[in-house]
DNA sequence: TCACTTAATTACCGTTAGGTAATATTTTCA
DNA sequence: TGAAAATATTACCTAACGGTAATTAAGTGA
């Protein structure tokens, strides 16, 4: 599939790691860096620098912190939708 | 709206309250235990108390296990979809 | 290439996540 | 209504999250 110029619609996370390189796929595209989401959503450059690498252990609330920060939403759906 | 017996498509998750309100909802609806999740999961009794109980500081990695077990997907998408 | 920006790492450190196991409380239903 | 099932709480404990601040590394553009 080719994805080059498709605005993004959706993501599946399944792992930290795609959340990770998902986040910062989408920051970059936003043209913000990681001292901009940090000041935004009220953490540490350490905590954006662990998500974007895929820490298994970041915490819920930070996450949604961050992604409200970056104009994104969290979904929960049944498996297999598309 | 009606939403009895109307089957679930998604839950946008705002809070970790939102979460856990959805995540006992539907286990109750799968006819399932916290005991059963747990260990299906592989986590403790206690984490999924807190996390059906919205605490905000639960790690991500033991969140997609839960959803996973629950035959559940996380999507990460623009805010204002529906 | 070199200066500037951005990202990553590190040390320090208080707070706490979450496992287990025991106990208590609440819910369920025959 | 009473016993069993399910959920919640508690204590104990180790590992580690993540903030700050300083430092280093990597990336970028003229």
């Amino acid at each position: 599939m080719d994805n080059i110029n498709k605005p993004i619609q959706s993501v599946t996370i399944k792992s930290t790691q795609d959340l990770g390189s998902f986040v910062r796929t989408f920051r970059v595209a936003q043209k913000m860096t990681q001292a901009d989401i940090s000041g935004l959503a009220n953490t540490g450059n350490r905590f954006i620098v662990e998500l974007e690498n895929g820490k298994p252990t970041v915490q819920l609330q930070k996450v949604l912190d961050v992604l409200d920060t970056l104009g994104l939403e969290m979904v929960i759906q049944r498996k297999g939708r598309y």
